[in-house]
DNA sequence: TTGACAGTACGAAACTGTTCGTACATAGTT
DNA sequence: AACTATGTACGAACAGTTTCGTACTGTCAA
């Protein structure tokens, strides 16, 4: 069972169980600024509970549900994929990219900084 | 006319006009490897076609495809949107995801500590 | 106890993406 | 002229995603 990338409405309703922690099918709806159906919601938990995308707690009457993979996981899968599709594996490039669509405060470009002479040293 | 993202299998094709050139549907085909069917790929460089991602040269009996938008372009596009699905917009926590998944060469890594020097210059 | 409410389950429609078969046109070869 | 190669056009099937309506169940207050 090949485990595919989440979908945009799967990996939207992930980002609010990672930010919120397990949460009720309403408190993702209303977080979402109650656009759209209630129902919609309700089935794709449903159907990423099928997936494995999530677990599901039925001990109360309302259900909770909880991501299965970590935020950090499911990042590190996405950038992969989107590396080997649109960039031929080449991190650089990607990185490149990125720094140059959005403009980041001096203590993140530190930050990466620092990184990079983490990886340098490994090697 | 809100312009999606290309899907896999436009983006696959699109690499492959970006590496050759403007190609004919024979031409893209096999450097896939011939895998798949050859009106698949005709079929797609159609619906790329009115889409847009695509430009036709219908002077000759095969018809030529070009690509409508250039590498860079598309990737910035990728990049801003998957920053946006699953990063919340944090840069930052994008390129430390791309450089943790691939190791990348010191040369590449100096070529990013620039571009990050670059960028800390002009704030 | 019954009515309003909040919840789950599920089917189905609408849409998009992917794949291929078939029909048809034309250039070149025998 | 007929046959074969190679090309385009297009319809249709199938799969996955997204959306919502409807049915049903249980809870709780008047």
């Amino acid at each position: 069972m090949a485990t595919r990338r989440p979908t945009d409405a799967e990996l939207a309703i992930l980002r609010v169980l990672w930010r919120r922690g397990p949460s009720t099918v309403r408190e993702v709806h209303t977080d979402q600024g109650d656009s759209g159906a209630y129902t919609t919601v309700l089935k794709f938990l449903q159907i990423m509970t099928e997936k494995g995308l999530v677990e599901r707690n039925e001990a109360n009457r309302s259900h909770v549900y909880r991501a299965k993979q970590s935020e950090d996981h499911t990042q590190r899968r996405l950038v992969k994929d989107l590396l080997d599709r649109a960039f031929g594996g080449s991190a650089r490039k990607l990185v490149m990219q990125a720094l140059s669509t959005k403009k980041s405060s001096p203590e993140e470009l530190n930050e990466i900084r620092r990184m990079l002479d983490e990886l340098g040293r490994q090697s």
